[in-house]
DNA sequence: GATATAAAGTGACAATTGTTACATTGGTAC
DNA sequence: GTACCAATGTAACAATTGTCACTTTATATC
């Protein structure tokens, strides 16, 4: 596991790789597995080994509003942030491909700040990557219609699973998007008359 | 200007409040002045010490999208995200009442969070606070109707000017939700004949 | 007071999005 | 095959939002 936290990291000093390797747990998940609830209290900073996860801001309603992807290499911003003040998640995280995750405990997390210059800017960059990803969310929500924000949201799932043949059913989407299955279907037929995909049934594949 | 740092960043420490008072600069804006555009370098971190500072989200077809705002005591989380990495600014942001701000420059940023824990937990309740009001964010557009939206904007401005009496035009509002300026005339209207606000010309007086 | 101007009001209509109700299709289980 | 079910298609309509054209009102200036 140490070679491979390495691999994962690779900008992690040796000294930070084994302090992890001592004092941080790996646990797995299968996917749909929802790791995080909105509400519940956080108390490990979670790094991605394998595996995929969506973060979603929640409503009173059940909405569940899709914000953004965790990879490999990647780490909950939201868990680093609630972690020092030890409160409670503003976000719901979803399994959807299995994953392996290191669970730095809270303490550890701003004590290696101090002590750890390679963690220290793994923190802020994480920061500033999750930011600037939810500030994108912003702009596509209040700047764009829905067809451009659907086509966006197409863009990304294909960028993570790195192919073209998305796996999502229409009503999945449309709950991601908080709108109904009938608007996104009606959006993709455009979009395939337009010759950007064609539709089978619970795969959409990009041709553009 | 020592006290007043003092009494402003009450949490910081009297060695890094000396640290403050011998490096930074401060400096002063009035009101409508843009601090910081969209794609400019950041070479700053920005403290206000007095004032009031709207930030903003842009889109390439002059949308200006209404985020948050920057009171005394508190910090852009941009700039001190941005700074670390030298990236250009993805925000705007806008004087509302005059300001003077502290500018921390770049390295001092970096170095005074391996030196000054108070420092360090500033910057960290600083990314906390942002993140979760840009969350907030993203609830009202994603979930919200732009009625809802218009109402949480009203409460908003409320709350920073300390008063029921907001001095926005029709106009304004609708540039900062993105929208036209009949929408909020229309959607005021309404909330007039529910009782919620009294209209006036440039002014909107909050009733509840 | 007359005039100019920015702000706000308004009605008509278009476009987008949301909702309802039901039909069709593809895949799975029996 | 038949039955069943989830996914998708679709039409009709409602609601919201966006746009256009124009009027009215408040305020400042002369």
């Amino acid at each position: 596991m140490l070679t491979s936290t390495k691999n994962i990291f690779p900008s992690f000093s040796t000294e930070l790789v084994k302090e992890i390797e001592t004092n941080a747990v790996i646990q797995s998940f299968e996917t749909d597995t929802v790791i995080i609830r909105t509400g519940q209290y956080i108390k490990n900073t979670v790094l991605v080994i394998s595996g995929k996860i969506k973060v979603y801001r929640e409503d009173e309603n059940g909405g569940e509003f899709f914000m953004y992807h965790l990879q490999p290499g990647q780490a909950c911003a939201i868990s680093m942030i609630c972690a020092t003040k030890n409160e409670k998640s503003q976000i719901m995280a979803k399994v959807v491909e299995d994953v392996e995750l290191i669970m730095v405990p809270l303490p550890l997390m701003d004590k290696w700040m101090m002590q750890h210059r390679s963690w220290y800017e793994f923190v802020i960059d994480t920061y500033r990557s999750r930011f600037e990803e939810v500030l994108e969310v912003i702009d596509n929500i209040a700047f764009r219609a829905m067809d451009e924000r659907l086509e966006f949201y197409l863009k990304r799932h294909a960028e993570v699973c790195g192919c073209k043949e998305l796996k999502l059913s229409h009503q999945e989407i449309a709950t991601e998007l908080n709108t109904s299955r009938e608007v996104i279907s009606r959006l993709l037929k455009k979009m395939e008359q337009r010759g950007l995909v064609t539709l089978y049934r619970n795969n959409i594949e990009l041709l553009k």
